[in-house]
DNA sequence: TATTGTTATACTCTATAACTATA
DNA sequence: TATAGTTATAGAGTATAACAATA
């Protein structure tokens, strides 16, 4: 499952491109009708739905909720244009200064090709730096910028936020009980 | 979030076009040397990852959880080459015969562009059967074809054994109790 | 006017391969 | 030879807009 589009984060530099996107999806329009094959006909059921087998699959369950806790975090943190990824990388840079982008990369599981096109875009905004270390010439060792370490604040209120709207929606006991066990399979 | 890539499934079609990405990916290349600014040089920290504020953020271990999950379930299921998402169409059309696509889509969240060209996938190998609504001319009723039902038996055994997988994963009193208490979120 | 199915575009994220610089 | 960072490509998934046919 990738995590796609999701939520309304990042919403301003698309008002440029949308005459041009237009145009071009107007150009391309033309003759692109589908050949559709004739169907049968045929009666619309319209009981209630059953889940089936759906409703015993865990994966199905825990996957709507974390896209439901994702749009959240990503509504909630909108405000400073952060999501939930790269949230965790600014986390940790924070609270681990000078780490390496492969040692970062391992304790998130993100990729490393992901991981420096996503340190690009941080960089861009100056929230971190980049330093060569001087023990291995090919590590870069990740720092929060003062700017970036004023820009947490906020960043960090917001995020607390949206873990207030957790315990609202799934409810304290259960946030506390997933943390207390679900904690190990987030460690590596 | 989306879900990208993720585990094994579908490794058949990449072979063939080894070659040519190679060689575009060549061409490309050259003159593509992006100018790097010299990075001041930094000591390296080497201490123990300190997870700070993440360790208690519910969503990180939940997104976490949630992708060994459907990794799991991807390369359980990559014997017949079925995804979550397609998995969880295939059962409701199978309990729910005769739904039109605006509805499947509604119960399980799925973007009726994306579950269009999901469905012409399945239509395609011929597991299920798009009909016309007599009801209503703008309906398709989806229904699974005899080898498409066949093909369930086999789907389901493996989806039941992804499952058995997750309670030697979580517990069996973890995932029972998440089936309980998560149910209410996965409705609508 | 609104809805259904469809196509297309943009963006996020994962997986993978190739390349460089360094070790 | 192996590792760190970078770039590029393919693919899954989401969000969105537009369109034709139908209601």
């Amino acid at each position: 499952m990738g995590t796609g589009r999701m939520g309304t984060g990042r919403v301003e530099q698309v008002a440029g491109k949308t005459q041009s996107a237009k145009a071009s999806r107007r150009r391309k329009a033309v003759g692109s009708g589908r050949a559709v094959a004739p169907r049968p006909r045929s009666g619309a059921a319209s009981s209630a739905m059953d889940l089936a087998q759906l409703d015993d699959r865990v994966g199905y369950f825990l996957r709507r909720l974390q896209i439901a806790i994702f749009k959240d975090f990503i509504r909630t943190l909108a405000p400073v244009d952060v999501r939930p990824a790269q949230y965790s990388v600014l986390v940790l840079i924070t609270a681990n200064p000078g780490r390496s982008q492969a040692v970062i990369g391992k304790a998130l599981n993100i990729e490393r090709a992901r991981l420096a096109r996503m340190l690009h875009e941080l960089e861009r905004r100056q929230w971190i730096e980049r330093r060569l270390s001087s023990a291995d010439g090919r590590s870069h060792c990740l720092f929060m910028t003062a700017v970036g370490k004023e820009a947490m604040v906020r960043i960090e209120a917001l995020a607390g936020q949206h873990e207030r709207h957790m315990v609202k929606f799934i409810g304290g006991d259960l946030r506390q009980l997933l943390l207390d066990r679900l904690r190990k399979f987030g460690k590596s």
